[in-house]
DNA sequence: AGCGAATTCAAGCAGCTGTTTGATACGATT
DNA sequence: AATCGTATCAAACAGCTGCTTGAATTCGCT
């Protein structure tokens, strides 16, 4: 179906870059170069359109796996480092953005697709970490205490890209970006490694 | 001015919740009370009335001051802990979110509006951080690695916010909200500053 | 009270929005 | 060659968009 796949494509770019309110059909259809009765005919509509390249774009996103998390039970500073190393590469990205654009449009007006993509694709991601962190703190600490750390790790990695327009604008050297990747992860693994070592001692004593 | 205050009121709430082009300015008027023609009267359009929205909340918001920074020179490790506390304070806030939704809403597709912005309200905030973050590095150190510590620390408190979307519908217990706000800022401070430390230690190597 | 400026108002503008329609073309199966 | 479901098309639909107009109203001032 080259219409269907050429209207996907179009929506994609389009939707990542100025978002659902920003983007009418006649714009992706003019740019798809296909009548403006296809977007109903193929979708039911703009909003299942968006759906349909919402899920699609991040599930694409996601076909480089994770680093193989049976590491964490060998060695889970090692696991935890290839995690951080794996998150950092995918959130401040070289190339193809549109995905985590489009997450982030999500973050500030979350649409029905939100929640499948959460339970698909994020949650994994998440229990991934989860699971690593577990075996870095001692026996029965609480699970708030684990939620708080492994929000720590993803934040100190999704600030990059999700303030990039507000660190843009601040007048602060040196700019960052690709370059940086290997420097930000060793950073964010060196704050996660020894935040955990300090929380578990404490819990400890 | 009471007709350019109720539309500024009414503006507020409804962009923060719907976006610049999720309301028209039928339903700002109708919200306000007013007819469609005062926008153009007060303000000189949409965009117009948008930027003073955004900029007179982000102002509003920051009233609450800083912790003072003076205390950075006597005892860093205190100050830090009060620039983190307070920044989570303001993130997680309990009442009124109507700037960090805006300003969130600006994250993922900014306008002119926040040039400014960040000049006049995130970048002193950002500043006092800075110098904090200064004092406890060795040194000559570069200019890099405070940048991304700095960025750490507050990508650490900004999650928990800006991801509150996805957080919200993962499947992970115990939710964290106001109440927890100590607790968070407790954990970044220790992964911030025993981060800091090991920093400071292979450097110094 | 009377004047002039500032403000509010109903009505309407042209342009864009998502969606529908009915006709037309296509492409495989009989 | 006739048939049928799939696909594409130009045209039009009603409703909403931001904005303007010109008249009516209100307000502060002498």
């Amino acid at each position: 179906m080259p219409t269907r796949d050429a209207i996907l494509d179009s929506a994609t770019r389009l939707f990542a870059a100025r978002g659902l309110d920003g983007v009418s059909i006649r714009d992706i259809c003019t740019d798809a170069g296909v009548n403006v009765a296809a977007i109903n005919y193929h979708f039911k509509g703009k909003d299942r359109l968006y759906e349909e390249v919402f899920e699609r774009a991040y599930r694409a996103a996601n076909l480089e796996a994770m680093p193989e998390l049976e590491d964490a039970e060998g060695d889970a500073v090692a696991a935890l480092t290839a995690w951080i190393a794996w998150y950092v590469k995918r959130t401040i990205s070289a190339g193809d953005d549109t995905a985590s654009q489009l997450l982030l449009r999500e973050a500030a007006n979350p649409t029905t697709a939100l929640e499948g993509v959460v339970h698909a694709t994020l949650h994994p991601v998440y229990r991934a970490l989860d699971e690593i962190v577990e075996t870095l703190l001692p026996e029965g600490h609480d699970a708030r205490t684990r939620k708080v750390h492994c929000l720590s790790i993803i934040g100190q990695c999704l600030v990059h890209r999700v303030c990039r327009a507000m660190i843009e604008r601040l007048p602060v050297e040196p700019a960052l970006g690709v370059a940086d990747r290997d420097f930000i992860a060793s950073v964010v693994t060196r704050n996660a490694i020894s935040g955990l070592e300090r929380a578990a001692a404490e819990t400890r004593r």
